[in-house]
DNA sequence: CACCTTCATGCACAAACATGCAAACAAACA
DNA sequence: TGTTTGTTTGCATGTTTGTGCATGAAGGTG
């Protein structure tokens, strides 16, 4: 058996610059984030591990431990309060973020699926035979789509999954809204998007959204989807909300229009009283989805 | 300088073991996906299929071993779980994305899948960076729409799946044609579609075809559809065909083109002789994908 | 029919987890 | 200064979850 000697050293360069080739390494964390110090509050290490996730989208107890100092436990104990606040999701070894925009498409169309259809159960109970609905882009409308009664119906679209649920679904007579596909959204936004829509009258429009609060009205994360949302919001006679509890009550960058301009809210029935109270004294119908 | 005794092939074996772990596979989808990395949670190997999933339409659980590290027991243990929770549906080797279409349009993108993707990785090959591309509607240009490579390309086209195909793929500006929707094609053809088309000028044009047959030229089988293809050639430079062997030398009712019209046809490895003899007669640039 | 691959189940082991508890520490108060 | 109170932390406990391996069954192929 041939034989070489190298230097130690030599040979974990080898190795190290060999698995960093790749470049997935996610070992960045040290370089770009300052750590708390040694005595830090336990404000301090959260609030880290809120930067962290935000910049890579999950953390590792493991990883924190070592990074922070401290033992597993005050991490996950750290990750546990995080997850009871809403800032991440708690899985097996670590946690991931769950601000309302990160997340790809795919992601956010599997979380809380149970409390979007049955959303889309109440919602859909709003529909007449022959009304023309349109279904703006979001993963509580796909639910949506895929609740839609057996009932002659002109379906408009501007979402591609959205548009692939109505597929085979020979009673709809589906519209698909062209345009540039934007990724994050998963359908078509912009100008030659718009222009269709304003060929359109739909009778009732059930309206993706990001965030709904009293004061602030509807929002999304993007600036031409909020103008997307507010043609649409002109071109229809209703417009229809389905929310998850976790919409309710925040903000978002862009204002897309005031709740007055909302036919009807559709909420989940644990969505919290006190919420629901300020809801029902800013005169916006609500409809309340079946409990779980 | 401390140093060790190393056998040459242990040391090849350990850079080797190195280097593939963290991921320069020759497989295609290591070069379009992030691959969780060597400390990764359960949660984000799940994630990876089916981000998979939604790409490539299917899943191998001996290559997802392979790929991501783990016994073939813990990917058959997820495929479960994701086919319990809806994502997909579990077929003896692997998983296929559940596509909310049923029926006809749904049986036929799972036939003759592994002849479609040898053609679709000969077509691909065809495709220049920063080209206008266009994707008919059609089985084979999903496959076609899965096997895009890695290069910054504009795409525009009129079937929801291969839109859906294409979603997250970030490199492609992606364009969808609006109009009515023909649950039969899933996708849009008609006044609207057209309509849209006429502003285009697509470098190459993966055309969808039914049947074709040297005298009688490309078919299909429905009017509406024949029409909007003519309309397709007549916009796009190049016009490019990938047909299965069961396709070739069929007539349908409605003719979309004569051959001549056709820049290249790309045919299968294990045609029949004659009938690729009689092409090579009629001047069509032929291009074979590889053998099975 | 034989042969191989893939699959499901049960089991053992390790890692991650929640919980209770006591020590350490800081701030407030007598 | 000494005591109390509340918080934080690490450790020990038992529990849950994920993983790989073995076995036998079921599915595909020639």
């Amino acid at each position: 058996m041939r034989k070489i000697v190298i230097e130690i050293d030599r040979l974990r360069t080898l190795l190290h610059d060999c698995a960093n080739f790749s470049g997935q390494s996610r070992m960045h964390t040290d370089t770009r984030l300052p750590r708390p110090g040694n005595n830090s509050l336990p404000s301090d290490r959260q609030l880290y591990i809120r930067q962290l996730l935000l910049q890579d989208g999950r953390v590792l107890a493991t990883e924190l431990a070592q990074t922070l100092g401290v033992s597993e436990d005050s991490i996950r104990r750290d990750l546990r309060e995080l997850a009871a606040s809403g800032v991440c999701k708690r899985v097996y070894g670590g946690a991931i973020a769950m601000t309302p925009n990160t997340g790809s498409l795919d992601e956010r169309s599997h979380e809380n699926v149970a409390s979007k259809a049955r959303l889309a159960a109440a919602a859909v109970q709003l529909l007449q035979p022959g009304q023309f609905v349109f279904l703006d882009s979001g993963t509580t409308n796909l639910e949506i789509a895929r609740a839609l009664p057996d009932m002659p119906l002109t379906v408009a679209t501007n979402s591609i999954l959205i548009a692939a649920a109505l597929l085979g679904r020979q009673q709809f007579d589906v519209t698909v809204v062209g345009g540039r596909m934007d990724h994050r959204i998963g359908g078509t936004i912009g100008t030659a998007a718009a222009l269709e829509i304003q060929a359109m009258r739909p009778d009732i429009c059930f309206l993706g959204t990001c965030s709904v609060d009293i004061e602030l009205g509807i929002g999304t994360t993007i600036a031409e989807e909020a103008a997307f949302k507010r043609l649409l919001v002109r071109q229809c006679s209703q417009i229809v909300l389905a929310v998850t509890n976790q919409k309710l009550g925040t903000a978002s960058p862009f204002a897309v229009t005031p709740l007055a301009e909302v036919s009807r809210l559709v909420i989940e029935a644990d969505a919290e009283p006190h919420k629901v109270e300020r809801l029902q004294g800013s005169g916006v119908p609500l409809l309340f989805a079946a409990a779980s």
